[in-house]
DNA sequence: GGATTGTTGACTTAAATGCTCAAGAAATAC
DNA sequence: GTATTTCTTGAGCATTTAAGTCAACAATCC
């Protein structure tokens, strides 16, 4: 059970338009990926991963890049997770009908179930914005040593 | 992310035990696997994995099988994950130090700390009797109809 | 000895993951 | 117009993991 890189680049990325995006213009995706250290042309896939959903607008050509198209906090991690990490479930058998054999009397489905409940939850509970916050705080934190 | 059938088959495994396994003897593994539709080659590696985390006991040869070694009140969800799924972190940087870049000002790794243990707290407070419980009560409300 | 059961390691197959590359399309600057 | 810059998109690649099979083996019981 591991939550794919991807996720986590998703959410570098927006927490660094939140930071970095302004009314002074779009993000270049060559800059975000100095700033954060995903590797170039696969933060191109997960940042147009992110505008099909709608987290993120983009402009090419010159003076072009991305930039957030929702109010930071309003892009939950759970979004991220959902768009990025598929809309398919914990466990097979959720997905696939008649993948478990022993339908009636299955009790762990439900345990699955609220594991999946529990993170979504806790994921939901988290914005892009709160990260920045933190970001911020702990940015300060070490510049004070 | 996706828990791995493997955990889910070792929980339903132990579940088999609880309510098969009794002093009149073992249980035999392809007894298991006629019961849960778990692969029989695929279930004696699971059997001998939980073996190996102290969980069941075996005997070989004729009446052999397998039994509980603990209480089924006693093994808790989150056991059998740590000994199906493995001992590694739900995000690749918990375990690969050096992996992330922007170590002291990472505010989204504690995101995935938490995730983790959302998780883990509530697969620690779900034993494989109360599954038992929970199945018997199903199969209940289904012989009722 | 022969039947039965678990043990163990080697293999196979399929899929997912992380990543790269290159040809394209739109926007801007000249 | 052309050149340049940026995103777009599909293809491909290497590695790993998951799920499963198989066969030789070891222990146990009759």
């Amino acid at each position: 059970m591991r939550v794919p890189i991807r996720v986590d680049y998703g959410v570098r990325a927006l927490v660094d338009l939140a930071i970095n995006g302004n009314e002074s213009g779009p993000v270049r995706s060559v800059d975000i990926s100095k700033r954060t250290a995903i590797p170039k042309a696969y933060l191109a896939q997960v940042l147009h991963a992110l505008k099909m959903d709608g987290f993120v607008s983009s402009t090419r050509g010159p003076s072009g890049g991305h930039l957030l198209a929702r109010r930071s906090s309003e892009i939950k991690i759970s979004d991220v997770m959902h768009c990025l990490d598929g809309k398919e479930n914990l466990i097979k058998c959720f997905d696939d009908v008649g993948f478990c054999c022993n339908v009636p009397t299955c009790a762990q489905r439900e345990v699955w179930q609220d594991v999946e409940k529990v993170v979504y939850d806790l994921l939901a509970s988290i914005s892009i914005d709160d990260l920045v916050e933190k970001t911020s705080k702990m940015t300060t934190e070490v510049n004070f040593r």
